[in-house]
DNA sequence: GGAAATGATTATCT
DNA sequence: AGATAATCATTTCC
């Protein structure tokens, strides 16, 4: 289709241009012209056409080539005297013809995908700042120093052990994509560059070919982070994981809780502040001693009758205890104190609450588990 | 070693 | 938002 294709070019200044540019090179025939086609145009184009047809024809041939033999028609193209007209055609055409830097997308958005693993990497520790060896050592300082060097704190280090090893690898890895990206950027670059000698390539092609290989690294990057944050979170969860590293409260801060939870039976439902106060006295976490209570309602509620035993025995000991603080003040107040366990759970008479209602109502089958000197007023 | 106990998490409800 | 109920994953007990 070579010779096909420079009737179809583009008729106008271009054209008029080669043609003037053309008139004065005599001579130039280096390919045989036998064929009809030639022939033809030959007769009715005239002979610098025609060289211009053996030309264009070579070019178009040279990817049949050997290798060797295509480097050195190049070389020869490169060399032949009509090349700087061809090439002033070509930019013409392509400036005519302006289709390349249409479609280009001038800076698409950040993808949020990236961004969000972006955000997780950092906030893990991965991408952002080197923070280990202070971190560490600090981390270790405590351990050493605190009263009770927990195997937590072990586990702690291992778990920033191997953290450090995933953001090695990730930070590694990261490098040798932006070393690949770089070289073979300057690869196509040298290339681009070397073929501009022959075909005209704008800057902004050149631009946008730049883009199109970042966005492919930029989207092997993703991979990469995105397996880094699957090994962040599976180590997380590894290690981090509290169900993993459940440690029962120590009896004391057992013993505050079911003081509290059975002499509020009626509500066991503390505020707030309440449940601030009985963190503290525990040493634990407000959210560990929700889901203490959390728990505790629950299981209680599901078999009375097992608990039974362990209701009565903080109902005594807590009316033991204020027996023994109103007796040291003063017995003034007569028989004030309305809580004190399950009786008064069962059949208090003041306002139901949301638990007691409940209760209520699936309690009455249950009463046989009520001891019967437990019986309120 | 396995059952029971227990603290934490999750889905769902209100 | 806080509660419940089911469930998970561990610890404790026998």
């Amino acid at each position: 289709a070579g010779t096909d294709d420079a009737p179809s070019w583009p008729a106008g200044g271009g054209r008029y241009r080669m043609m003037t540019g053309l008139t004065g090179l005599g001579g130039l025939q280096q390919a045989d012209v036998g064929d009809s086609d030639s022939v033809r145009k030959q007769q009715s184009l005239g002979q610098p056409q025609q060289d211009i047809g053996d030309i264009l024809q070579q070019i178009m041939a040279i990817t049949d080539e050997s290798l060797d033999e295509a480097q050195a028609r190049k070389h020869a193209l490169n060399c032949h005297r009509m090349k700087p007209a061809l090439f002033s055609v070509l930019c013409e055409i392509k400036e005519k013809t302006v289709l390349s830097i249409r479609g280009v997308q001038e800076e698409d958005p950040p993808d949020p995908q990236i961004m969000r693993l972006d955000n997780m990497l950092l906030a893990e520790g991965v991408s952002g700042p080197e923070k280990g060896g202070g971190s560490a050592a600090a981390a270790a300082a405590a351990a050493a120093a605190g009263g009770s060097p927990t195997d937590s704190s072990i586990e702690h280090s291992d778990y920033r052990a191997k953290l450090a090893q995933i953001r090695q690898i990730y930070h590694s890895e990261l490098e040798k994509y932006e070393q690949a990206c770089s070289e073979f950027t300057n690869h196509v670059m040298n290339l681009l560059r070397e073929q501009s000698r022959t075909r005209p390539i704008s800057p902004k092609e050149i631009e946008r070919m730049v883009a199109i290989i970042h966005r492919k690294f930029s989207s092997i990057q993703m991979q990469l982070k995105q397996s880094t944050c699957e090994a962040v979170m599976i180590l997380r969860s590894r290690f981090l994981d509290a169900r993993r590293k459940r440690r029962n409260f120590n009896k004391q801060a057992t013993e505050v809780l079911n003081e509290y939870f059975y002499s509020h039976l009626s509500n066991p439902y503390p505020s707030e502040e309440a449940k601030e106060e009985l963190a503290k006295k525990c040493g634990i976490t407000v959210s560990q001693v929700s889901n203490w209570f959390g728990n505790k309602r629950i299981r209680y509620k599901k078999n009375i009758g097992k608990f039974q035993e362990e209701a009565n025995l903080y109902a005594v000991k807590t009316a033991v205890d204020a027996a023994n603080v109103s007796a040291q003040a003063s017995q003034a107040n007569s028989p004030a104190t309305p809580n004190s366990g399950t009786a008064c759970f069962i059949s208090c008479t003041h306002k139901p609450c949301h638990f007691h209602k409940q209760f209520l109502s699936s309690f009455t089958h249950t009463l046989d588990y009520v001891e019967p000197d437990l019986e309120c007023n």
